[in-house]
DNA sequence: ACGTATTGTGTACGACTGTGCACTGTAATT
DNA sequence: AATTACAGTGCACAGTCGTACACAATACGT
């Protein structure tokens, strides 16, 4: 038994060819978010260290992606879903103001702990790694910020608000989780001390962000004498 | 005449010899900045590379660092002294208060223009390359952040700010600015209007910080009511 | 049922990398 | 003047990389 002697191995029958192909593709990308996850930075991951991990020769890699670059991008694009999904989620707590933003943040924190590697991989390249990749993020990013925007604006709050305006506000908010979200990421696990002292402060940030933009009149772009 | 025959060609004398050695290791320093003012992150950076460019056998490069990331701290270093400058120079800055966010926020763009490279660095790995870097990078930003913090105290702004508070407000401030910094970078060269746009945009972000601490109230930190 | 398109394999090659070791020329020390 | 310390060189080597090419297996359209 056994000598069928397979030259090339092929295994995992009962599959679609193209359900298959899509799988290794995730296979690909997964494994490049994998090496991130120990430590390595998505700029310096090597092809073949790619196509290793996810188990599979070198070459196959060209059978879905150009170059590195290529599959960063759609690593990008998965990223955007998840992004969206997150608002869509804040989205849906409705609840009283006074804990709202508490709440949001919490529910924030978790969701970076969830998608862990999803954030080290934007964290890391929003303003590293190649150029190409960096647009695409900041593109990605500012969809983001746009819709969260909206998001204000379908709540009614800071009726008295520019577009622009609220737009620099929601991007003062967004810079602002991004930068927390790399905080996150590097804490070390398990220390729920830290954890709440950063939530805490995270909520202080946006609480200011919060209150200058109540306080936002739109001429002050142009005088700005105080109060 | 010129048959000396140098085996090995050492130039430029009349130097001293710790003074040589400092030189050839800020060229090195120099030759990283440079290849990432060609689009490369330093990240991706080789050894070999680095020494190519600063015109030095690769085996010289051990004489100074021990390897690339001791470089780069070494790098993370200078930049630290650069900041440390340029606060000093906002210091300096001592006019009617209606003009002077506008004008802080003109020299800071300034200042990043004329130190682009630096400048590139620690945005592109504030939050991507190695850990030893980041952690680094990010020291020095907090010690930024404080300083900033105790600048506003100096100034008399906010005295009714706790300095936990006061440090929020500048981690805002201090985020907005590097975000804005990779803007810049990859802003087109010679493109005043984009340019002007994004100097407006950044003042108005400022002015919703500072118009949200100045609204501060430090009891709202204590408005967590218990489930 | 057969031919084809497509996914993945194996081998190969040249280029580049980090680093060890022995060496050289010269500034500094004795 | 003789010796030493040491920044920089040259060579070598084993390892990794991206990618080209021919090939194998098999799901799919006909």
């Amino acid at each position: 038994m056994a000598i069928n002697h397979p030259k090339t191995t092929h295994v995992e029958p009962a599959l679609n060819r193209s359900a298959r192909k899509d799988l290794t593709r995730s296979n690909l990308l997964q494994a490049a978010l994998n090496l991130m996850g120990q430590g390595r930075s998505f700029t310096s991951l090597a092809l073949r260290e790619i196509a290793r991990e996810a188990g599979v020769v070198p070459n196959a890699f060209y059978r879905h992606f150009r170059n590195t670059d290529d599959l960063g991008l759609a690593l990008v694009e998965e990223v955007g879903i998840t992004l969206r999904r997150l608002l869509r989620e804040e989205r849906q707590i409705n609840i009283a103001p006074k804990d709202r933003l508490r709440r949001s943040v919490a529910v924030y924190q978790e969701y970076v702990k969830n998608h862990r590697l999803q954030f080290m991989f934007i964290s890391g390249e929003r303003s590293g790694g190649s150029r190409i990749l960096r647009l695409a993020i900041r593109n990605d990013v500012n969809h983001f910020t746009n819709e969260m925007a909206q998001d204000f604006r379908s709540l009614g709050l800071y009726p008295n608000m520019s577009t622009p305006s609220l737009q620099m506000m929601c991007s003062l908010i967004v810079t602002t989780m991004f930068s927390v979200a790399t905080e996150i990421l590097d804490l070390p696990p398990e220390q729920p001390l830290l954890e709440a002292e950063m939530q805490q402060n995270f909520v202080g940030r946006v609480q200011i962000v919060l209150l200058g933009a109540s306080m936002w009149k739109e001429r002050s772009q142009m005088t700005n004498s105080k109060p």
